[in-house]
Order: C-alpha cells, then sequence, then structure tokens
RNA sequence: GCCGAAGUGGCGGAAUGGCAGACGCGGCGGUCUCAAAAACCGUUGGGCCCAAAGCCCGUGUGGGUUCGAAUCCCACCUUCGGCACCA
C-alpha cells in the first residue's frame, strides 16, 4: 500500500502540537509590526454550521498569510453569549440559561479547534463572564456619566413573542428580525444610547477602507437631511406654544395651505375643537392599533381628520387649517409637516382626496400655473405667488427664505437625520443588568463601579410577562440607595446584546484585565482592528454601533483614533446546493461536522474557499468536494515521490519549471493579497499539474524540484494548514511552516522569453506566431507577414493601420 | 418607487479594453482491475462538415464608442440585497 494523503492521521497532530507550542498566541511584547486580524465572534447557538466556516477559513487563511509576511498577527476568537435564544431555551425546556449557553460554548470550541483556524485561544472572551459584562457594565456607567445613556419616555418597538423591545435597526418591514412577529408600539420609558449626537461623525468613512455598499446603507440609515424649522402660530386661544415644522422646502412655505400633525403629537388634544373632538379620538384610537406594517404601507389611500383648529402661516399670515394624519411619523422630525400640495406629491394626494387648496409658489417651464394642477412638481424656475420673494430663482430660494425666518425670530435653518437613538432596553433576564438604581429620593442613581458586576442573579423563574424576570426576584431587586443607604429598587431591564459586542474587538487585547477594560498601552499596540470581516447583514447595527461606540470610547480617552476598524470585508451568503437559503424545513443543510469526518478540515475548508468570489456567497454543493481531493492527493503525491533526480541547473526543463513556480508564487500573492483565494486555489492547482507533468517527463533538476515542492508547501500553508505542515515537514523543512517567510517571486525568473503573438487581421484572430516577448513592432509585422494565412486573409492589401500590444498581439487593419 | 450588486457552457466560476470559457464539478473515451471503486491520462460552448482543415455564431436584450468590447457609454429586461409616506 503506497503512503496516500490520510487527513485523520496528520490534522489531529498537528492540532495538538500547535496548541502545545502556543504557535498561534500573539505576544504583547513582539517587535514585529503588528496585524490585527478578527472575524465576527459566533453567537452561542450551539451549533457551528457552514456559514461559520465560510465566513472563518478565509478569515483565517488571510490571517496566516499576515503571519508569513512577517507580521505579529493577533486573531482572537470568542463568544456572544447573552441573548434571547437561551432563555427561550429556558423557557422551554427548563435548561438554565447559564447552563445552556456554557454546555453550547463548550460544544462550539471543539468545533472550531477542529477547523485548524489559528485562533490565539489564550485571549477569548464570553460575553456572559461576569469578567467580561463587568466592563460592559462600566462602559454603561462612563457613557450615562457623559450624558451619552439617558432614560426617556418614547414609542418603542414591542415584539409580542419576545415579550421586549426591540432597537428600531432590529424591526424589519415591520416584524422582528428574530422571531417574525408583528412589532406593536408601545409608550414606554426605555434607556437610550445618544447615538445622534454622533450622526454627523459617522457619516464620515476617512482613513477607512471599507466596502461602498455598506457606506452606503449607513449612510441612508442616517438620513441627513439640510432644511429649516419653521414655526407657525396656533390660532387657538390658550395655546401660545408655537407648531413647529421641520421641511426640506422651506421656499415653498407660501405654498402651505394646511398642517398635518402625526395623530400622536402632544398638541393634538388641545388644539381639538369640540366639534371634532369625536371624530379625532376615534381617529388618534384607530392609528394607535395599527400595526407598523399597516400604518408604513405606502400603497394605502392617505386618511386624516380636520382638528377644527386653525393656525396661521408666518410668511403669507393666512389662516390655514390643522389636520392629522397617520402618513405623519411622530418620531421623525417635529412630528408636525407644513403641508404643500402644489409641491409635494403626498400632500397633493392628501389635498386632492379631502379639498384642500393647492396654491403653486413656484413657475416651471411647460405647466400653466394659473390652472389646476394635475400633478405635485417639485422643481422649478422662480418663486411666484411669495410676496416679496416673488422671482428669486430655484436656486436661491431656500437660503433666502430661510435667512428671513432667522432675521424675524420664526424659523432657523437646521439639519435632521433619520437616525434616531439607540433603545438598548430589554425586559428579559439574559443580558448584562443596567447598573442602576431607583431611589425615591434621588431619582436614578449610577451603581458606583467598585461594586460591578451587579450579577445577574441565579435560579430564576422565566414565564414572559412582558416585565424583566428580574422584577420578581425581591431579594435582588431591593437594595440600599448608593447615596444614602435608603430602601431603593434595582434596574431590572438588561442590556440589548449588541452592547456586548460593540466593543469586544477592544478587550480582546487585555482580556484579563481586572483594572481597567483595556490598558492604555495595549489599545495603543493593537488597536484598531487592521482587518475585519463578516457579514453584510449588520451592516446598520452591529457595524454602526461599534463605531459609534469607538467615538465614545475615543473622547473618553480609552482609545484613540476615530475609527474601530481600519479594513472591512463583509463574505457572501453560502447557499444550499439548491441555491436557496440553507434552513432545515428545506433539507438543504449542509453539516460541517459530518463533511470534516468524511474528508478533513482542510479540504472542507479549501472547498469553501474554491466556491467562487468570497463577496458574492452562492450556492455550495458538496459534490464539488471531488475536485479538491483530488488536488490534495496529488499534492500529496508529489512530494512523497519524487521524480529521477539530477543536476540540470542550465536545462530550458529546469527554467520552464522555475518559470512556473515563480509565476505562481507572483499570481499567487496578489490573488491573497486580494482575499481572492478562488483564483489563488486555481493557481496552485495549475502548478500541481505542472508539477505532476516534469516528474513524469523524465529526470527533473535536483534544486529546482525541492525548491518547487518547499513553495507549494508554502503557499498552500494559509489554505490547507494541516496537509502543508505535514509536506513541509516530509520535505525536510524545520517546522512549523506556519512560520516560514512567504515565498517571493523573481521577475527574472518569472519571465517569459518566447511568447505566441496573437495576429489579428481587422480585429479577429486569424493567427499566432511564435515571438520573443521583446520584440519590436517591426519584428512583429515580419513574423506576421511570413505566415501564409496571414497574407491569405490580407488579400494582397497593405495594412491602412497596425495596432502592436508587446507581448501580447498584433493587429492588421486593411 | 429609490439606492446598490449581479446576469458568461449542463453547473460553480475565470478574464475589467487585446486569444472568451482559466481552475473545478459533471459528461464522454481510455489505462489499471476478474469486476467495481479509487487513482491516473485524454477529451468536452454551439453550428456547418463522414471527418479533418477551416469557417460562422456566441458573455441577459437593443443600440453606440473603438483597429479591437464580457469589459466603456446609452436605453431596456431579469434576479438578488438594502431602504421605503422620513416632510
Amino acid at each position: 500500500m503506497a503512503d496516500r494523503y490520510d487527513f485523520r492521521a496528520i490534522e489531529g497532530k498537528w492540532q495538538a502540537r500547535w496548541e502545545a507550542d502556543r504557535l498561534y498566541h500573539a505576544p504583547d511584547n513582539d517587535p514585529r509590526p503588528k496585524w490585527y486580524a478578527l472575524t465576527m465572534f459566533p453567537y452561542t447557538s450551539g451549533d457551528l454550521h457552514t456559514g461559520h466556516w465560510y465566513a472563518m477559513a478565509p478569515s483565517d487563511a488571510a490571517a496566516r498569510y499576515r503571519r508569513m509576511q512577517g507580521n505579529n498577527v493577533m486573531f482572537p476568537i470568542g463568544f456572544d453569549a447573552f441573548g434571547l435564544p437561551a432563555e427561550n431555551a429556558a423557557i422551554a425546556r427548563g435548561i438554565d440559561p447559564k447552563d445552556w449557553t456554557y454546555a453550547n460554548v463548550e460544544r462550539m470550541r471543539g468545533q472550531l479547534r477542529r477547523m485548524g483556524a489559528s485562533f490565539d485561544w489564550e485571549r477569548e472572551v464570553v460575553t456572559c463572564d461576569p469578567d467580561y459584562y463587568r466592563w460592559t457594565q462600566w462602559w454603561f456607567l462612563q457613557l450615562y456619566r457623559r450624558g451619552l445613556a439617558y432614560r426617556a419616555e418614547a414609542a418603542a418597538n414591542w415584539c409580542p413573542g419576545c415579550h421586549t423591545v426591540l432597537a428600531n435597526e432590529q424591526v424589519v418591514d415591520g416584524r422582528c428580525d428574530r422571531s417574525d412577529d408583528v412589532v406593536e408600539r408601545r409608550f414606554l420609558t426605555q434607556w437610550f444610547f445618544r447615538i445622534t449626537g454622533y450622526a454627523e461623525e459617522l457619516l464620515k468613512f476617512d482613513g477607512i477602507e471599507w466596502p461602498e455598499p455598506i457606506r452606503t446603507m449607513q449612510t441612508n440609515w442616517i438620513g441627513r437631511s439640510e432644511g429649516a424649522l419653521l414655526e407657525f402660530k396656533a390660532d387657538v386661544p390658550g395655546i401660545d406654544e408655537p407648531l413647529r415644522v421641520f421641511t426640506t422646502r422651506p421656499d415653498t412655505v407660501y405654498g402651505a395651505t394646511f398642517l398635518v400633525l402625526a395623530p400622536e403629537h402632544r398638541l393634538v388634544d388641545r388644539i381639538t375643537t369640540p366639534g371634532q373632538r369625536l371624530e379625532v379620538d376615534r381617529y388618534v384610537q384607530a392609528t394607535a392599533r395599527q400595526s407598523e406594517i399597516e400604518r408604513l404601507s405606502t400603497e394605502k389611500e392617505k386618511t386624516g381628520v380636520f382638528t377644527g383648529a386653525y393656525a396661521i402661516n408666518p410668511f403669507s399670515g393666512r389662516k390655514i387649517p390643522i389636520w392629522i394624519a397617520d402618513y405623519v411619523l411622530v418620531t421623525y422630525g417635529t412630528g408636525a409637516v407644513m403641508a404643500v400640495p402644489a409641491h409635494d406629491e403626498r400632500d397633493f394626494a392628501f389635498a386632492t382626496r379631502y379639498g384642500l387648496d393647492v396654491v403653486p409658489v413656484f413657475t416651471r417651464d411647460g405647466v400653466d400655473i394659473s390652472q389646476p394642477l394635475n400633478a405635485a412638481f417639485v422643481d422649478g424656475e422662480a418663486m411666484v405667488n411669495s410676496g416679496p420673494f416673488d422671482g428669486t430663482p430655484f436656486a436661491e430660494a431656500k437660503q433666502a427664505v430661510i435667512q428671513h425666518a432667522e432675521r424675524e425670530g420664526i424659523g432657523c435653518g437646521t439639519v435632521n437625520y433619520r437616525l434616531r437613538d439607540w433603545l438598548i432596553s430589554r425586559q428579559r433576564y439574559w443580558g448584562a443588568p443596567i447598573p442602576m438604581v431607583h431611589c425615591e429620593e434621588h431619582g436614578v442613581v449610577p451603581v458606583p463601579e467598585e461594586q460591578l458586576p451587579v450579577l445577574l442573579p441565579e435560579n430564576v423563574r422565566f414565564e414572559p410577562t412582558g416585565q424583566s424576570p428580574l422584577t420578581q426576584i425581591e431579594e435582588w431587586v431591593n437594595v440600599p440607595c448608593p447615596i444614602d443607604g435608603k430602601p431603593a429598587r434595582r434596574e431590572t431591564d438588561t442590556m440589548d446584546t449588541f452592547m456586548c459586542s460593540s466593543w469586544y474587538q477592544i478587550r480582546y487585547c487585555d482580556p484579563h484585565n481586572e483594572e481597567l477594560p483595556i490598558s492604555p498601552g495595549l489599545a495603543r499596540k493593537w488597536l484598531p482592528v487592521d482587518q475585519y470581516t463578516g457579514g453584510a447583514e449588520h451592516a446598520v447595527m452591529h457595524l454602526l454601533y461599534t463605531r459609534f461606540f469607538w467615538k465614545a470610547a475615543r473622547d473618553m480617552g480609552v482609545v484613540e483614533g476615530d475609527e474601530p476598524m481600519a479594513r472591512l470585508f463583509c463574505q457572501g451568503v453560502i447557499l444550499g446546493p439548491d441555491g436557496n437559503r440553507m434552513s432545515k424545513s428545506r433539507g438543504n443543510v449542509v453539516a460541517p461536522d459530518d463533511l470534516v469526518s468524511e474528508w478533513g478540515a482542510d479540504a472542507f475548508r479549501c472547498q469553501l474557499m474554491f466556491v467562487g468570489p468570497w463577496d458574492q456567497g452562492g450556492p455550495y454543493n458538496p459534490k464539488g468536494m471531488q475536485g479538491i481531493i483530488r488536488w490534495l492527493n496529488r499534492a500529496w503525491t508529489l512530494a512523497v515521490e519524487q521524480p529521477a533526480l539530477a543536476e540540470l541547473p542550465g536545462a530550458p526543463e529546469t527554467s520552464a519549471l522555475r518559470r512556473a513556480v515563480h509565476q505562481t508564487i507572483r499570481d499567487v500573492t496578489t490573488d491573497i493579497e486580494e482575499l481572492s483565494f478562488h483564483t489563488a486555489i486555481a493557481r496552485l492547482m495549475e502548478l500541481t499539474t505542472t508539477l505532476s507533468r516534469a516528474r513524469e517527463a523524465g529526470a527533473v533538476d535536483r534544486e529546482a524540484w525541492e525548491e518547487s515542492i518547499r513553495s507549494l508547501a508554502l503557499m498552500m500553508a494559509p489554505l490547507t494548514p494541516h496537509l502543508a505542515e505535514e509536506l513541509w515537514a516530509r520535505a525536510g523543512g524545520t517546522y512549523s511552516v506556519h512560520q516560514q517567510a512567504w515565498p517571493e517571486s523573481d521577475a527574472g525568473l518569472a519571465r517569459e522569453e518566447t511568447i505566441e503573438l496573437v495576429v489579428q487581421v481587422n480585429g479577429k484572430v486569424r493567427e499566432r506566431v511564435p515571438l520573443s516577448a521583446t520584440a519590436t513592432e517591426a519584428e512583429a509585422r515580419q513574423a506576421a507577414l511570413a505566415s501564409e494565412r496571414v497574407r491569405q486573409w490580407l488579400d494582397g492589401k497593405e495594412p491602412r493601420k497596425v495596432v502592436y500590444v508587446p507581448g501580447k498581439l498584433l493587429n492588421l487593419v486593411v
């Protein structure tokens, strides 16, 4: 029986050796340039699925490549361990969330180890460890101290399935992104982080390399819009406070023929006239009953009710009616709009339906504004029907109106954002407790830092009630007030788990520090993350939160620099063999553990990297494993079964062999640099074929052959770490292949001496002639014309034009 | 509706202004074998043709720019992702 590639014999062996040697531990005091590589840590679901491998295997390959490039690479791993599934398991099966979580962590550690990734396990963090969430709570206190954490009553997204509120980012199409339940609106007092305070800065992506689509998504989510706040006086006795509206079109203010308030607007009740009371109340109640989905449907016709009250347009002096309508959102701007039906489609639809006035205030080519409009138009040439502003050109109109408003004290220019503050409280047990105490006398009081962590109590009952299970633990809830020691109650909400993952990359740098979340020295040493990789589904959640968090931490003086991750790469989604998302119900789930037992971790990793461009994802079919296995077998055989070796340093076969090796090094280096692993593997497969042919063809130069095999093992090291280590050892290399320098391509050896010149006649390929790679145009032309076929195609005519691309192509145009 | 990404053999994909289909799967033919599997070798876009040589067609559709277009420009179609009454 010949010596064959047997992953079972080698993978476990090397994994144990690497671990014993702490091969992937990144020391803090290493003089080599640091490289912080990070892949998004997994949630503790208990099972590592193909998607995790698809995300992590290429990240690992990139980290290993960096190591061979001479960097001190930190590639840490940990677990995102707080969250609802643990608690749901507790409710469904009576298991303690803690036990459930740690059992899953244990299982996943095993799966991750079998992957053979170069993780630095000594830096592991588990977000539900008190040693970790103590610092999550510490951050909360710092944010509170700086006014970035506050409590407020607001219309919150309530998920009836999860029995808790959600952040806006967690609501997808009016549904909970986790349970898919239709989200309800509830007015509750909740904790928020003032992410809006950083809105302007979050729009800047200076100095970081992030994918354009992610930046666009964040930019759209933040939704900056420039406009003005204008004040309308309510023509209602006893109401002195002005009705403020936000508009992006102050230049159309003379065309504002009515105001519309959101049904939840605080002044609705006070301005409604007795005659309209019944109708208004009915509408407000109907709106409150609507789900977010119904409310936000753009399909449905706009509805609304007249309040009976009027306001005065501060520019035209005109008395205009005040309506309420559910197309105005209480959460955006001021919750009130000035309606300009002539120049806004939505207002036009509303005005048409309820017979309200339409007054055009801009001229426009092709529109006779003396006739009733049949549609709103948003552009225009010059202001009209606008008193002293008549004739102001469109381009200057906004500024002119804003200036006037500011002079008169009836408004100002402003910037409004779609982004809202981040709602972080959750009415659930399995999260970091918010370290606050409610005292009757002193109100909300922070827990003193030295008392952290506020530990989660154990043996809790989990019946969902809509309140945190923590409220029922009397001995936990009742605490003395930190100020005067009198009886007080703990805050019972816990923090959104996105809080835990907003700073984990910071903790990896100093995971065992008991005095601080991170020491200043290690923050300077390791941060920011050099290469972050993960799924694009976190574009407006984790990836936005962590930027906010970082900027706040920077302002606290804990970290330096403006951004947490210098480079971001988002991998695509790996699909089942049928091209659909893998799901149990579809029966198209590919289980990594099975494939790893059958084919080995190297083969599985490699196949995932070979399916196509990493950022595109796509269908994964285990059938393709054959191709990878064949390649690994051939590579094995090359290293194990030597050809007849001789000393042939000057032979053409020897330079051909060297050329192939150095061209491969050149190409694979660029490919891995660009995270294009599938093309890197293709190049290595080609090299393997070339080496096999050389071996079959006869005697091979000893030195060239040995260099070839060593180069092959080195280039395979990031992709198939176990096999490469074994091949390297068998080729006589010193342990470990993962500590060797990445091979360098010698341009001289890689250069082709002769090429096949492509000869085109009128742009069509007609002939190929061998030619020196450095031939001049005259030489190329001579070689082409020497061909009988080229002469036939020229048909005796003289070329009118000749295009020569040296080393490639000659085009003769007649 | 708006924004973004993408459309190439039977399939995954390569080539981002210069030989379309690298590499791999699958198919076909072969070596080995009592046989099968594995392994290895060869072949594989479509058409014309007995075959070969050769020619023609071919990168979602239609136009354009260019000596030359999968690649650049314009219009359209389809798929996927994000946002969606944001005043």
